[in-house]
DNA sequence: TAGGTTATCAAAAACGTTTTTGTCAATGAA
DNA sequence: TTCATTGACAAAAACGTTTTTGATAACCTA
């Protein structure tokens, strides 16, 4: 019963107070500035819940977080930047940002939740992260007719919005610079197949070496998960192969750290015997020993791009068609890759 | 207009489908069935606006993430692990956590935010994160007189729920550690004072000191934030002083991982001619060089008790003063540190 | 058998907004 | 002077729930 007792503290209709505060034309200017001063004054917050009720719409933008799984931890590497960087473009355009957390990954669960979150009218419109190839959510999101965008792309017939760092040339880049360093047998320490980034990177590298007529080995590309344990397991057992790369280019940099352990453990000097490279630019990235090789992204300016976005279409102003923005990245050169040997 | 569609199909009147679905007792159990099924079948979602309307309750708990500032990145360290268990738990009550983030952590801003999601109301219930040692959110949240616990302790007169982590205990026994190992110059290598597990670690670390009744260096006792550049800034400027420790505790795994590098950089080994520590047990402290020694906490076990803690203030099973769980710690031994020279 | 209890359901009043429609005076054009 | 237009406000009807209050029939107890 709250702008009913600001309207009768003024004087005026409910109504009236009601335009006032949303900025309708048909109120006198001067009744409208005398509403907005006293309505800050006697701290009125208008019901989120009757507003969206009524209206239909919460000003509010909603991403659900991946769990944590197979070391693909979401939330403890990007999260915080480019959520950071949505928000703040969001805020000045008078919308919000609400996370809910999503414990378990099975496909049931994960369409109940996005059903629940859409359905249950929360948000306006939706951010999709972790993308996978094949990616049921964004089905569901355009069935339920919601604005949205997604943090990576996915294979769909339809056109959808999405911003994305450039996996592609990162790991383009990065496997040049190997082969450039006088390598042949490089070996990818990649994340599990059905993320699409995943996908992107494998793409990327493959190009390099057909650009230089190397041929893929398949014994070379290995899937793990993106920890530091995965990329520990992995280089071990490429290490003790017939014939070792001499070259490693890692889809995190946590797995390069742990490629960096094993190659450590087994005496090989890396940065001079054998060659390391890893992804992300984290900052542990630039103190490990030695200093890791690594592609740096914006992940800050990809958060503002995906609020920008956001803002677009709620504000219809572009098509989800119109809406493609990839995120240009930058090849770190640091100690941990080398000339072959 | 949707629960009045489910009644019409059934031949009920709103009243009681609402009743039935809500559980109340004066429903005969098997109309009541007949509503559940119906109610699956036909996708029947209610609207938590008009919920949150009527019944001023929104069966959400909420939490406001910290901005990632001073290299004090919450969401990039814990939250993934501790907001699953906060999520978990609440989950098997019938509630569901929502975050936001807060992008500038000025005073004014923070004390805005919060007025806003609480008398927003959207939430039934708040976590406060990453605790100050004045922390005026304890205040501000408890004139809202909404059911809060927090994750960390402060300092203040009236009681209240908290859920920590045993940060003076973890310092003690890691600086213990190093003053067994024959050490007396014992760097500590802390974040930001303002935050109560700054004070704690402090504490743990003096304590541990007064113990062997070696008196403590104010020298040695630094605070920077909480990363690896901070750990390596800081340590780098402990080994140019006169009289350089011969072991450093650092806060965070981070900072040590900074602060070998440091040590790297001017040629010594750590592990055998300086003895470093971490804090946190992060899957890259395994996997540097040498290994780190470090605290493990169970940081998704600490999740699972707020979120219990959680649900008994909601359902007022509990007074806040009846809620303090101090989450016990252990100590990882690896290679990092080592006896005095 | 009469009266009170209980079990099961329905009617209707909110909750705090937004938005459509309406009112009334002042203004403009003819 | 008259009639349409506009500017500024008010009335009232929703939005989809929950909850209080009632109603009816069936059930006990004495």
């Amino acid at each position: 019963m709250s702008i009913v007792l600001l309207a009768r503290d003024l004087g005026l209709s409910i109504s009236t107070v009601s335009r006032a505060l949303n900025g309708y034309h048909d109120v006198a200017p001067a009744t409208k500035q005398r509403v907005l001063k006293r309505a800050r004054e006697i701290g009125y917050r208008p019901n989120p819940g009757a507003r969206r009720l009524k209206s239909g719409r919460s000003s509010l933008v909603g991403v659900i977080l991946p769990a944590a799984s197979d070391g693909v931890r979401f939330v403890d590497s990007v999260a915080s930047s480019l959520l950071g960087g949505v928000e703040v473009e969001l805020e000045n355009g008078g919308y919000g940002l609400i996370a809910t957390m999503q414990t378990r990954n099975d496909l049931e669960r994960e369409a109940a939740l996005y059903g629940n979150f859409i359905k249950g009218g929360w948000v306006d419109a939706l951010l999709l992260v972790r993308t996978r190839v094949a990616d049921p959510r964004v089905e569901l999101v355009r069935k339920a007719h919601i604005p949205f965008v997604t943090y990576g792309r996915t294979e769909t017939a339809e056109p959808y919005a999405w911003v994305d760092t450039d996996n592609e040339k990162a790991f383009y880049l990065v496997t040049l610079r190997q082969i450039e360093f006088g390598h042949e047998r490089i070996a990818l320490l990649n994340g599990p197949l059905e993320y699409n980034f995943v996908r992107l990177r494998e793409k990327g590298y493959t190009r390099a070496l057909a650009k230089h007529r190397i041929a893929p080995d398949r014994l070379l590309m290995l899937n793990g998960d993106l920890s530091e344990v995965s990329g520990y397991a992995l280089c071990r057992s490429l290490l003790v192969s017939a014939v070792p790369p001499t070259a490693i280019v890692c889809a995190t940099d946590a797995m390069a750290i742990g490629a960096i352990a094993a190659c450590r453990e087994r005496g090989m000097a890396v940065g001079r015997e054998i060659s390391i490279a890893g992804y992300g630019n984290s900052s542990a990235s630039g103190f490990c020993d030695p200093p890791l090789t690594t592609i740096d992204h914006a992940v800050f300016e990809n958060g503002r791009h995906i609020g920008q976005s956001l803002l677009r279409l709620l504000r219809a102003e572009a098509k989800p068609a119109d809406i493609h923005y990839l995120e240009p990245v930058v090849l770190v050169p640091r100690k941990s890759d080398c000339p072959r040997k």
